[in-house]
DNA sequence: CCCGTTGTGTCAGTGAATGACATAATAGGC
DNA sequence: GCCTATTATGTCATTCACTGACACAACGGG
């Protein structure tokens, strides 16, 4: 009843990352999130399907970045250019967000239920954003391995960026798409070469 | 108390399979798999450490599979050729499991909690291929990036053999290879040319 | 035949999640 | 400013996943 001013779901978050990183996800249940928040354990799971949910916000805007930015691209842009184009354009919202990412990627990384769900999220990214490349006209299969391996490097790059932000995200993400290119163009199952 | 015959685990994974495919996974309850076979919820619950687990036995082997290849494999090989001819070493063991792997894999992709988890043994087998990598002599950060992506090449290439087994996995895993190849040689952040 | 080990049953309890219903809070028309 | 439809919240009851503690049955040696 109560409809105090800032609106709950942002203090249920607020209060959910500062429980997990003093006791953990584990020894935090929802009804002390909850409480924290002012509001009841009911309301938690109005704002959010699950517990671990409220940690998973962010991810909506990210997709919406990035599948944008390859809409916007030339179509006659390669596959993995096209990806490693849009995921530069998102190298100032990722490093405003950094305060709020590390934290928050230190609390993943202690329970393995949370790193779950951060896999089931990036799976879910790297969909979209097959279906973004085939808006451009790339092939189903193509679309679908291209966007998977481009965001293991994605991935490859923001976590050496967390470890060490020095150059920013686009330095990182320099060395892993090098790094990818390096690794796949040394290697093929026929002998044959690909016209550049 | 009582110890029937067949081993309770194998009654329980059996049991559960079966609870699967008739109602879903969400419509099915660890007392159910239990009394189905014949044992108490508890005793599920002391084979396996939540109701998922029940349907990933096979992992284990398969990891363990892939990384002796990779133990095996001449040191001279580029990452990624360690990773396919690992791979490739599998496909008669995969294509024997097919019988079993086709239902598991229906059920899974029907439940978004078997996805999670399954995307999590993913993950885990990445990481396991790219510890193996390592004690091959390649850098940590090539063995992460080539596992990962030579991963993500892996399971694209099992799921389109599992969509249609033509060719059988070894004509999969070739196409895959070949299409990251085409992908990642075609595509450089820097104009360099690498070294073959 | 006894005994230690191991698998299982029983019971009680916690915590995540959901449905149903009542009620307070707010926005918009008047 | 008041009434009302909508929306946010509280309350209650319930299901289900999972865990700890304890007892006891089953089996494998000796």
């Amino acid at each position: 009843m109560p409809r105090n001013g800032e609106p709950a779901r942002r203090r249920l978050q607020q209060a959910a990352v500062e429980l997990f990183c003093e006791r953990g996800y584990d020894q935090t249940t929802a009804a002390e999130i909850a409480a924290r928040a002012g509001v009841t354990e009911r309301t938690f799971f109005r704002h959010f399907p699950d517990k671990r949910e409220v940690l998973f916000d962010g991810q909506a805007k990210l997709r919406e970045l990035l599948t944008d930015a390859i809409a916007r691209t030339p179509a006659t842009l390669k596959p993995l250019e096209t990806l490693y184009r849009a995921f530069r354009s998102v190298e100032k919202p990722l490093e405003d967000n950094r305060p709020f990412s590390f934290p928050r990627q230190q609390v993943i990384d202690r329970s393995p239920a949370l790193q779950e769900r951060e896999l089931a999220k990036v799976a879910a990214l790297a969909e979209a954003l097959a279906q973004a490349l085939r808006r451009r006209g790339v092939d189903e299969r193509l679309a679908a391995l291209a966007a998977r391996t481009g965001m293991e490097t994605f991935r490859h790059a923001v976590e050496s960026w967390l470890a060490d932000p020095a150059g920013g995200v686009g330095a990182h993400l320099d060395r892993a798409f090098d790094e990818l290119h390096g690794l796949a163009a040394s290697f093929s199952t026929r002998k044959t070469r690909h016209r550049q």
